[in-house]
DNA sequence: CACTTGCGCTACGTTATCCGTAGCGATAGC
DNA sequence: GCTATCGCTACGGATAACGTAGCGCAAGTG
C-alpha cells in the first residue's frame, strides 16, 4: 500500500515515464513532463529520492538499480494501454 | 501516456487494488479504501467505467476482463514494493 | 576580472482539486 | 409506512498543484 500512495499522486508516474531512459536534468525532465511547476517536480523527485527510486548524478537524475526494475514494470503497463486503450 | 495520466491520479491505483478481487460495493469500496471521499470516488469509478477497466454489476464494482489483466501488472507493481521498499 | 549560461531549487500568490459531511432518489424487505 | 442499503450528488472548507519569477552556484568566455 506504501508504493501505491507514493506512486499514486499526480506526475509521478509521468515523471518516472521521463526517466525510463537516459539521465535527464532537471529542467529537461520538466521540459519533457509538459513543463509541470519546478515546485511539484521539486516535491515528487524529493520523494523518489527518499525511496530509493531515483537519484541525482553528474548528468542528471537518473534512476537507480532498483528504480530501473520499477520501470520494467511501467513498460509492462504502458503495453497494457497500447493493447486496450 | 494516456494510461499514466488516468492512472497517475491520488486513489486511483488504490481503487483498481482494492478491486482485484471480488466484486465491491460503491460503500464497501470506500470503506476499503481508507473512506475516500464519494465525490472522488465516484469520480474516478467514472473515469474508470469509461476507459473499459471497470464496470458495475449485480453485486457491485468489478473488473472488466481488459481491467483484470491490469490488475496482474498492479501486482507485479505491488511485487517490486515488497522487495524494495 | 566582469559577463553569460545553465544548473538545481525556492518563494509566493492564484487556481484547481480533494476532502468531509450531509442527504437525495431508488429499491427491497418487513 | 418504516427501515435499510444501494449508487450517487451538493456544498463549503482545507489542501495540493499551478505559473511565474528569481535565487545561489558552478563552469565557460571575453
Amino acid at each position: 500500500m506504501v508504493l501505491l500512495d507514493a506512486v499514486g499522486k499526480r506526475w509521478t508516474l509521468r515523471i518516472l515515464w521521463e526517466l525510463r531512459g537516459e539521465p535527464l536534468t532537471f529542467r529537461a525532465l520538466r521540459a519533457a513532463a509538459d513543463d509541470v511547476s519546478p515546485s511539484v517536480l521539486n516535491g515528487r523527485l524529493s520523494e523518489l529520492r527518499e525511496l530509493g527510486i531515483v537519484e541525482l548524478g553528474d548528468d542528471g537524475y537518473t534512476m537507480t538499480e532498483a528504480g530501473r526494475e520499477l520501470g520494467d514494470v511501467l513498460m509492462a503497463l504502458n503495453g497494457w494501454a497500447d493493447a486496450h486503450l
